[in-house]
DNA sequence: AATGAATGAGGATTCATTCAT
DNA sequence: CATGAATGAATCCTCATTCAT
């Protein structure tokens, strides 16, 4: 904390002001790295209702991944370094709109696609690309292999949820 | 170190004949983890030479997530606590072993899938089994759902890699 | 350094905060000691410019026994208990100011004395001078000796500087 | 303890069979030095019954500086590192020796000095051997120089008790 | 006598948190 | 509200010593 209020230019004395603990900082953190993912998403996302399912695929898994490669080095020591916090409630709020979007996009086109148990598939789903994300993100790897990252991506889930 | 060393009965200094440092000891947990999954795979997974692709599929699927099922406590302290260790590295033996096998089964399968690019499709199906799996074990859900998650999972896969 | 806190009233934290190591500590008291001999030594020694050689000499060796014998405790503690620091570097501050005014009064008064390899005999006096002091303070002798100790001291310098 | 018997190629036990204590091993080593340091002198003071003053003095410093310098190494780490041995007691059995020795001659050769106070004189002599010896060892000077050395202590000394 | 694994008190250092100014 | 010196519990690690084999 001392060397946080260094950082930051404040006293710690200031820096207890704001936040009562260092969890609470750290909550802080991620809960605005969230907000940041989030809103990162919406805006890139766009209006995705004219485009066909395929389309539409593709466009959310890129918005997601353009999402967890916001801020790399933060997403880097959240996941090596802050302990107490597991994997699963790291980018929790962000995940939960992932998931609650896919379940309703899911449940509208419920007849172009096979029969789901959605309790599973949606976890599934959601986990997959939360993963694949992050990995991406942290190997540093060139944007160049980005898009064909999403392209795969999209395949996977396509072929997942088509009849 | 002093709790550890209480716990397993022993003292400090013994402890630190046998593991130089703190880091030294959580490595070498990591290590006979890593083991333990590796040969509990191996075991579950027996002899999938004669099954066919989807069976063989669901066979591997199953046991990678009954490796990760062998510890659940251990995983858990593994992935909420040790920081320094990205999620990437923490089971990085057992995953390049996955990796291993599922490469090479592509490869001579490789007629009866479709075209892959498997330095991006291995990694993208690895991370979701990985992911997937540590998901599911964390998640404390009841066995019962495990048939039904691996059933999805394997879906996931052969309609992925199938033509 | 946590009895060294307690004794001195503050917490262990305190005293981190203005020495930062142990050796750091350690290097102030010895800073502090060197410091406070040679001030000794400055007050104690006046002015010797009026003095004949004899006089200013046996001036320039009480004092500098009596700057030895200002802390006789910390001067035990430093000679008996430090490591680290062999006894050549102890007081290596307050020997280098007597080998400095030891030089440059034998350079003045050269016609006075015989020929003097400055080189060896400055190191020799000062070394001499320094044991016989540690020594003295050590021995714990009654300040009545110290006369007879100064007399001979002085007696031992003045016969192998004069001509 | 441990590491000195590793290199001594015997095991911690052993080592405790022959000292009870790290403290007796140590003050073993330091007697051990001493009386190498005696032999040494003996050897090398060889007759000086024969000699004129002036010789023997010198023969006597030579000898005693020759026998400060047989191991280096040790009494530098003697000096530096040892703790709990007061400069004072580091080479005590061989100052005595010197004391023993000095003491008797200027009472032999009485008529041939000035007065001396011996109780003064004898510590004041060998408190100088010692300490002028032991910085010329650590200086790790050339042997060159020991030529002058020797020869400035001895007029430092036999000036010191002419007449 | 030799061995060396086991012991555990001791000690240096860190760091989240408090509180008087 | 801000400051930052003070706090001290907690933690990692060392090393002299013991003792069963």
């Amino acid at each position: 904390m001392n060397r946080i209020a260094d950082v930051a230019g404040v006293s710690v004395g200031s820096l207890y002001q704001y936040f009562p603990t260092k969890e609470a900082l750290f909550a802080g953190v991620l809960k605005r790295h969230s907000s940041e993912m989030i809103d990162a998403f919406g805006r890139d996302l766009g209006d995705i209702g004219l485009l066909d399912v395929p389309l539409a695929a593709r466009r959310v898994i890129a918005s997601a991944l353009a999402a967890y490669a916001i801020e790399p080095e933060l997403l880097r020591v959240i996941v090596e370094q802050v302990p107490h916090v597991g994997v699963l409630a790291r980018s929790a709020e962000f995940e939960e709109q992932i998931a609650f979007l896919l379940r309703a996009y899911l449940e509208h086109h419920k007849s172009a696609t096979r029969p789901l148990n959605l309790d599973v598939a949606v976890p599934l789903l959601v986990t997959t690309v939360q993963a694949v994300a992050t990995r991406f993100v942290l190997s540093s790897a060139k944007v160049a292999e980005r898009d064909e990252l999403v392209d795969e991506l999209t395949t996977l889930v396509l072929r997942y949820v088509e009849r």
